[in-house]
DNA sequence: CCGTATCCGATGAGATACTG
DNA sequence: CAGTATCTCATCGGATACGG
């Protein structure tokens, strides 16, 4: 099933897969797509409700992340034509997903920052030496 | 014990979690990081041989990924003093265990790939009618 | 309540030319 | 070969105002 035609890759990863991953992470390595997608891994929610949830998004940027999120089919959007109207966003499958890669990164992330940021302290203080 | 159902997280991630998932990907998600971060995992390599490896990017944004990687403790770099110049990079240990959760979000992607295509096809199909 | 439209500053990134 | 400096353009994202 898989085509190993390139020698080089330790583990089957041809370069296509990098720019795969290069792609992907460029798609939701923006400032709130993810943060989205967590909260909407707690279960589906509207609007107001990820605004709150997230501090800080303005209004604009929540609708367009959440338009791609619906673009990319990793998210629903369900209206409730009700005077106020009510729009409910749901995670699907795919962006189920998604969520399990993203949290191991963000395990990743949880575990090794204290490095980063020694490292980065150690890096700058170099620089201004 | 773990409800499925509604309530809370559903293991044990802090909203400090998020932010810390939505900081890192903010970080590698520009467009040439994860690239060379990928191909160093292959080896070491000098500077030319990045450039070759990668395509298409620029002396400018080569320079500018590497040095963010070694300011971050993700990659080394050594400066071999002899004429011309050779310069060698590496992964650390980190950048080495950073490439295991890029890895797997690169294995989603290249699975999952045919099916957000097909949801951006339909997507923009609807919108434009 | 849930958006869209518009303006604007900050950052990202390519092209090009120049140095040790 | 490896890197810096500068210019330029595109995109991101916040603030604000308006519409259904």
């Amino acid at each position: 099933m898989l085509t190993l035609s390139h020698p080089r890759a330790p583990d089957g990863h041809g370069s296509e897969d990098c720019r795969a991953v290069s792609e992907i992470l460029s798609r939701i390595g923006d400032k709130w797509t993810v943060l989205v997608v967590q909260v909407l891994g707690r279960g589906p929610a509207r609007f107001s409700e990820l605004r709150r949830a997230i501090g800080g998004i303005s209004q604009k940027m929540l609708t367009t992340t959440l338009r791609q999120l619906e673009r990319d089919g990793l998210a629903t959007r369900t209206v409730y034509p009700t005077i106020p109207p009510r729009v409910d966003y749901e995670l699907t499958d795919l962006g189920r997903a998604l969520l399990v890669p993203v949290n191991a990164l963000g395990e990743w992330a949880r575990e090794n920052r204290p490095r980063i940021d020694a490292a980065r302290r150690r890096f700058d203080a170099q620089v201004e030496g």
